[in-house]
RNA sequence: GGAGGGGUACUCAAGCGGCCAACGAGGGCAGACUGUAAAUCUGCUGGCUAACGCCUACGUAGGUUCGAAUCCUACCCCCUCCA
């Protein structure tokens, strides 16, 4: 009994099981035995946050340490030093050693917001495949075949619109299946654009006469935007270290489509929960509450029990009511004996890039001083005082300003 | 090695001697409306200047011209096909 719950957090949310009936048994198995099956989901140390995209995997190896399994935190150390030697590809850029272990150090830390670092073993790939040498790569290579690499949905895809691929990228989905070999896993997690690469770490193990891993692909997760995946390059992510207000904030600033899309994938909440909440919904409870609720967990979570309720209040108050928010940066000014013009001000206390957008600012009345809404370009402000000066909803600044 | 196509602002994409700081679309920002939503409508979207205007930008470097993103030369880069 207690097994099938277990076997219910696991299955939760996910986009696909292979073979599904095979890792059952492999669970059931392993419990019998008393064993621990080795869950490896990989991870490119290439930017410094985590954000709430990976958690969908953080989440899922957390609900096999919670069957008493072993997650395997897998470091692309390896892969991440070279990038793409193309240098076509901007988001994977090459590396230093330094870099990958800072990376590598703060991955480990925010992924320890989930995980349980007792059952987690952290490994670095580079640990094998730097002596595989250009042998072993050679050997490895000819357990692939050029017809199955071009069945990879991204690869066929640009063969036949005749875009370039170039053969080390042929490479990659190898390596990262000669990992789970290195490691013997059981079972290899990934997002669904992973399935490739996971299938051929199964073959991979067969061909060494090894048990295949089962995988196990989770959805991936929209950004803020409802469209893209979420990342970091495209700025519509929510990262594990944002502040509780700024998390909350943007939670709430989501279409109410995705929000439901973001309750089944990220809600820790029980499904029946979740559809009841949508029946309230319809019912006529404001979307908004709903959402209020789904932003309110996840920032409880990462920032423990009752950030959420204090971030909800500091929201309110400063949308709702339109409050001052509290934390204002405050920036300091030098002025010259006559003033200086607001456009300059602005951009001085980094409100705006260039005088131009300021003038521009003002000229679309987004501009309020001591909240006082400013529409003309030549407002000068005196050296000996302070003012609150708002671009817009988000940009906000106390500016103090000093004789010069 | 040969043949062809191409490099324009954040992205895509027009322009092919002056009217081009560069059509249009997307994105972004702002305003209205709201629930800091979404959808919609409107405006803005190189820098400096109070303003007239000036400066910098169409792969790089030169040249032709009163005047070039547009023509010429060389070079660099990308893509496709043939070998």
């Amino acid at each position: 009994m207690e097994s099938e719950q277990e076997w219910q957090e696991i299955e939760r949310g996910t986009h696909e099981i292979l073979p599904g009936e095979e890792l059952r048994a492999r669970l059931v198995g392993a419990r019998r035995e008393g064993r621990r099956l080795r869950i490896k989901a990989g991870f490119d140390p290439t930017a410094r946050d985590l954000h709430l995209g990976h958690t969908l995997l953080l989440n899922k190896l957390h609900a096999f340490q919670q069957a008493g399994h072993e997650a395997v935190f897998l470091i692309g150390d390896f892969t991440a030093t070279i990038g793409d030697p193309t240098g076509k590809n901007e988001t994977r850029k090459p590396l230093t050693r330094e870099e990958v272990i800072a990376n590598a150090e703060t991955y480990r830390e925010q992924a320890f917001k989930i995980l349980d670092p007792e059952q987690t073993t952290v490994v670095f790939n580079s640990q094998w495949l730097n002596a595989l040498g250009a042998e072993g790569m050679i050997r490895l290579a000819a357990q692939q075949t050029v017809a199955r690499m071009l069945e990879r949905d991204d690869f066929a895809k640009r063969y036949r619109e005749q875009r370039p691929i170039s053969v080390h990228e042929f490479l990659y989905p190898l390596l990262q299946g000669y990992d789970s070999v290195a490691l013997k896993a059981d079972v290899e997690l990934g997002g669904t654009d992973q399935k490739f690469n996971l299938l051929v770490g199964r073959q991979l193990q067969q061909g060494t006469g090894q048990p295949a891993q089962c995988i196990l692909t989770v959805p991936i997760l929209e950004g803020l935007d409802g469209v893209h995946k979420m990342s970091k390059s495209l700025g519509n992510y929510v990262a594990l270290t944002d502040p509780p207000q700024d998390m909350f904030g943007k939670l709430m600033s989501i279409s109410d489509t995705l929000m439901w899309r973001y309750f089944d994938l990220l809600s820790f909440r029980s499904l029946e929960d979740i559809a009841k909440l949508k029946c309230s919904v319809e019912e006529g409870l404001n979307p908004r509450d709903a959402k209020f609720q789904l932003a309110g967990e996840i920032v409880d979570r990462f920032h423990g029990p009752g950030a959420g309720v204090r971030a909800c209040e500091a929201f309110q108050a400063q949308f709702s009511q339109g409050a001052v928010p509290e934390q204002v940066p405050e920036v300091s000014v030098a002025v010259p004996p006559d003033g200086l013009l607001l456009a300059h001000v602005l951009r001085e206390a980094g409100l705006v890039a260039s005088n131009g957008e300021g003038n521009r600012m003002i000229d679309q009345r987004a501009v309020r001083v001591d909240q006082q809404r400013t529409e003309d370009r030549a407002t000068r402000l005196q050296a000996e005082s302070t003012h609150l000066i708002q671009v817009g909803t988000r940009r906000v600044a106390r500016v103090r300003l000093i004789k010069k």
